[in-house]
DNA sequence: GTCGACACTGAATCTGGGT
DNA sequence: GACCCAGATTCAGTGTCGA
């Protein structure tokens, strides 16, 4: 039970991480008014779904849906739902890094609400996410569609906010090799995962999957990164985040939640660095530009080289340039003048003859980076 | 091509019903308001999204993705464009029957906003559909997930709108005897089904696939009804309606359009009524009351049934009512009564003898159906 | 006529680091 | 903030052409 934290020890505190890995016990706009600007990389948001329930409802055998009807969950209107989505996503805002994102996930009766309000705040949203559940709750009136998934929006903080956390490449290796889609399937949270109290009652109505907060992690932040969750809960969060090797903080009202959430978190083992790490593609590799090539004598001034099928054809220079009738220029720069086109990545366009074959000069910068990874 | 229609004949005609199975040429909320009130079955909307673009957009061969830049989706802020979707959908909610219900498709760059203005006007959402497309767009540069769904919005023009057509039977029948979900798979429009002038270039930039027409159409409305589309483009919309046996009415701004979506839906053959015939369960069949069975004498005052274990019992009295210890009512108040349950259907509760066995009063209820069927 | 190679396309808010 | 430029980046199709 060591995380958990009172507001008011928060503000007292000297100490500047005091906030890191712990729940922060209070509101959620005034919790999160007391951590630094510009301090977290990633927000997950399980707010209020403010559901608008009639009655009860039962089953066809008569046994009655242990329906959501917190009093969190009560709102008296759309304009007092709006007025508190509005503070609680400028007060995430400010606690966002520039290069962070933010998630939140809801139903058609309050995701509509938000995503437009993340809108009227200037959030740019990258994208929404379908979570097609595996086994939802049926309808039992049958007088709509069975209501089988929620939707999460991912979002960065305006339209200009570039260098955001997007693992492209692991995702796309988890997925088969091909790029992961807007739609993802997981089963709702049951079975041993779903917390349960002493009488074998679910501690929280809304416990979400640990699978679908891992992909979210994984998708959007680094090891080490700070994932806050200013709805807290029963914990999901942090408890991925935590196995994830990532930071957590949440923020939540009520103790019964966070007696729950702080036990599940403290029983969690990291994995190690093995095998948190992330795959990633070229971008992430050292730099290696064209005249190291020329310089090492894997190319020599001089040398022709042509694109795959002989088209085209270049004349290296000593100083890393290449020139074909005329014109000159950095690889790329070549390869998208004598195509016509704007834009040209030369290493991979550009070939040079092995005397069996034609080979993209790429092969020559892998050459290069292996002795460089060597030498470290 | 007889079937355009420009608006100013509209208003000047005084035949009541010249706007059905047309295409009125004219602004959408103009149009809108030359219709009568609480005229039409289901509307079915595709606006502008509102897409905000920036540059080109270059695959990674260096070609370039043919973008929505059309006029229609230009918005000044995201004011402008709430004030044109209240508009329109006010102008929608006026002309739609009180039993009538709209379909708004959109994607997250507007679906939001939509679904709140939904919710502002006091529309009353039923489901959010999710569209899954089985051949989505790539993210060509890898900073994203691949964005491969589009939202569909159901709903009905009020909270206490009771009486709205929901084909449910039809729907779970269609889908293999389990509740049709809230996530549809469908491809993309293409192929021969897409639209093309002269040229071979696409006619509409976001023509939607008739199968998802289809679906809305089957599960939401019956041969005969009529489904409006205010952004009619290339009439996808239209052209199902008429296949499907139901009258259509499309508003669109744009000649070409109306040229095209006119022709295409002059080539439409109707469906037969066989094929038009919608599955209906126990919903949809003839209402039965008890005292039919009491009054045709299957059941006769006085009889005794019980529960399948014999465990309670009641006695018919004439006039349909059902009394046990002292309590009377209806068989499902009696049923639920006795069991001290809210609820109860009577039908299956309570069982008569037969002489050999105890069998349900719901088996007694078909005979009456059928005898019912035969007489038509 | 068949098969393979290649070109083309679809509602897209689609780079990042350095100067 | 504007500009420059290296260089990374696509899935499920349909249609065409030539062998």
């Amino acid at each position: 039970m060591a995380s958990v934290f009172p507001l008011a020890d928060l503000k007292a505190s000297a100490k500047p991480d005091s906030w890191i890995d712990m729940i922060i016990k209070g509101d959620c706009v005034a919790a999160l008014e007391a951590l630094p600007n510009h301090s977290v990389d990633v927000i997950f948001a399980d707010p209020p779904y403010n559901l608008q329930l009639g009655g009860m409802l039962h089953r066809p055998d008569q046994s009655v849906v242990d329906a959501v009807d917190n009093e969190w969950d009560q709102f008296a209107s759309f304009e007092a739902y709006d007025a508190f989505t509005r503070a609680w996503l400028l007060a995430c805002r400010r606690v966002l890094k520039p290069t962070g994102t933010i998630w939140v996930i809801g139903s058609y009766h309050n995701i509509f609400r938000v995503g437009a309000t993340l809108q009227d705040l200037n959030f740019w949203i990258l994208n929404d996410i379908v979570w097609r559940k595996t086994n939802p709750m049926p309808n039992f009136k049958g007088r709509r569609f069975q209501n089988a998934h929620e939707t999460m929006i991912w979002a960065s903080p305006n339209a200009k906010a570039k260098g955001y956390t997007f693992n492209y490449d692991a995702m796309k290796a988890a997925n088969d090799d091909v790029q992961m889609r807007s739609d993802w399937l997981f089963p709702i949270c049951s079975g041993n995962e779903r917390l349960k109290d002493g009488d074998g009652k679910k501690v929280h109505p809304t416990q979400k999957p640990e699978a679908l907060l891992a992909r979210v992690i994984m998708a959007s932040s680094r090891p080490g990164d700070i994932i806050l969750d200013p709805f807290f809960g029963s914990g999901t969060t942090g408890a991925v985040a935590k196995r994830l090797g990532r930071h957590f903080v949440g923020i939540e009202r009520e103790q019964d939640y966070i007696d729950a959430a702080s036990a599940r978190i403290e029983a969690v083992q990291p994995l190690g660095k093995a095998e948190l790490t992330i795959m990633t593609g070229k971008k992430q590799e050292i730099r290696v530009a064209f005249n190291v090539l020329v310089e090492s004598g894997l190319i020599k001034p001089g040398q022709v080289l042509t694109d795959s099928r002989r088209r085209y054809s270049a004349i290296v220079r000593a100083d890393g340039t290449v020139a074909s009738g005329g014109e000159s220029g950095s690889i790329h720069r070549l390869g998208a003048r004598v195509q016509g086109l704007d834009a040209c990545n030369g290493w991979t366009f550009w070939h040079f003859d092995d005397g069996q074959s034609l080979r993209p000069i790429d092969e020559l910068r892998s050459v290069i980076r292996s002795d460089l990874a060597k030498a470290e």
